[in-house]
DNA sequence: GGGGTAATGGAATAAAAATTCCATGCATAC
DNA sequence: GTATGCATGGAATTTTTATTCCATTACCCC
């Protein structure tokens, strides 16, 4: 047996590189306790073993073949990693900020960003009205087929749609332009079917030609965008208006990943209710 | 006796207020608690009155005076404390929960998505090692060109990190694998090309064969995923490990995003500055 | 200075938690 | 099939930790 890890790095390392060799419920222990560091510090045995659906011998089992004399050994390194750890989050920027030459620049941008993330998504449930985004589940629930759109920025969050649409068994295509196709893309959309339009500025003029086709066709049209002005607000049957994150000129889309993601998981949840009421919409794995 | 605080800062302020007409001990068991918050959160009632140089029982004594049933229950707050540090959010996200019926399903599905992306958001400047972002940078840096490996989920992150490179004027290439040319797209990066594969649970296959072409071709790699216990992990020169958001089993993307647009705008800012060590990374618009 | 009151320390007890141990299950090799 | 070896779950045990209680001390008012 090796020597025990004295660091959480250490540690980490440690269970990365004996993973393989694990059974199959140290392994599924090894995955709770690096997912959630946190808890692990804190909880009891008992709770661990509870949330990790193990037993509480597998923890200790677990902690010993890691070289440790029981599991609170372990939990030691849990905690001294949190005890670095400054505790308000503020705070912490500040001090990132102000101990300059120390931090390397790009942790501060971190900080930075992660922040400014957080506060575009603070903003965004209570900016979001209720009524916008149940119209936006009809048309999308109502549809035979949906087609996502979206270019350059926009193509990110266009391309999260359909991922998320295919992952709730809803038939979803990605309008990506391949091959300059972006006019027989949208001429493929049939007439039960739906488009969600994603643009951000500087709006993309094919993405707004290609809305356009579709709304003088009369398909129903959700779009998501980040200003009510936006060229494309006008063409929608709903639009849902997200306040992105800036950072140095450079804007994030936290905001719009997390609408769409609830998006598809509510239109996921409306189809599992229609289809069997009494299960929810759990049922998608990794998703 | 007053009702007992709910949060820390309540705590503190009632510890504040009551101070001057505790007794000599408590006085003494107050300064402690809070000036070393960290250990209380951790400790045992035995260690801790031994630092403080008071008796196991003046403790108790002291959690009781506060109007907790015992010191266990004051030490949920030093610990509460470490973990989440925004009670507001979370009841605002209770009050709409529990006010089921007024606002629709949906919109509940947004604040918890808002809220368990905030709360990844949170942890990730703090999980990321400044090391590993360090080195990430110079390999890009000193690449001559970036190819971005992802498949399906990771796609998203992919392609946003291709499109934010190109906003950085860095040479940035997406191997899509479109026309099932995976191989052929991974054998047109050059010697002196850096890769960024990012992979998350279920691994797809496809982005670890890639990957370790490119390993046993020497090519240096950036690997963004969801565990260190990932199959890419062992193939990366630099692995970021990023911990998602999940809501009914389904993941966020949020933090790799976040993560990814600080790599690029710190690659930026790299660049500026050996370009033109004036100017700071603010000039590229609405990226 | 004496009696009372509140504070304190420490030992005894209760509660909770970690750990051990064994019976059972499962898979693999023969 | 059967036997063997490792993995697993759960109950029993031990250890640790929190709490209570009471004897002692310090302080204050009379």
């Amino acid at each position: 047996m090796n020597e025990t890890p004295k660091s959480f790095e250490a540690l980490e390392a440690r269970i990365t590189e004996d993973y393989p060799s694990l059974s199959r419920r140290l392994q599924q222990t090894a995955r709770f306790l690096l997912d959630h560091p946190q808890k692990v510090a804190f909880a009891t045995v008992a709770k661990l073993a509870q949330e990790a659906e193990v037993t509480p011998s597998t923890l200790i089992r677990f902690a010993n073949s890691c070289g440790f004399k029981g599991f609170s050994d372990m939990q030691e390194l849990f905690r001294s990693r949190l005890v670095d750890e400054l505790p308000n989050y503020t705070e912490r920027i500040r001090a990132v900020l102000t101990a300059t030459g120390e931090a390397p620049d790009s942790t501060q941008l971190l900080w930075e960003f992660a922040e400014a993330n957080r506060d575009a998504l603070e903003q965004l449930p209570g900016r979001i009205d209720p009524k916008h985004l149940e119209q936006a589940l009809d048309i999308l629930e109502n549809a035979e087929a949906i087609h996502v759109l979206g270019a350059r920025r926009s193509f990110v969050v266009a391309s999260y749609v359909t991922y998320a649409l295919h992952h709730i068994d809803k038939r979803a295509f990605l309008v990506n332009g391949l091959g300059g196709m972006y006019g027989e893309q949208m001429r493929a959309i049939g007439s039960d079917d739906a488009l969600i339009a994603v643009s951000f500025s500087p709006y993309a003029e094919e993405s707004r030609q290609a809305a356009e086709q579709a709304h003088e066709r009369g398909i129903p049209i959700v779009v998501i965008t980040d200003s009510s002005l936006s060229p494309m607000a006008r063409l929608a049957d709903v639009a849902l208006v997200v306040h992105e994150a800036e950072v140095k000129s450079f804007r994030g889309l936290t905001a719009s990943l997390c609408l769409t993601q609830t998006l598809a998981i509510a239109l996921g949840m409306r189809k599992d209710k229609t289809l069997a009421p009494s299960s929810g919409a759990g049922d998608q794995e990794h998703a």
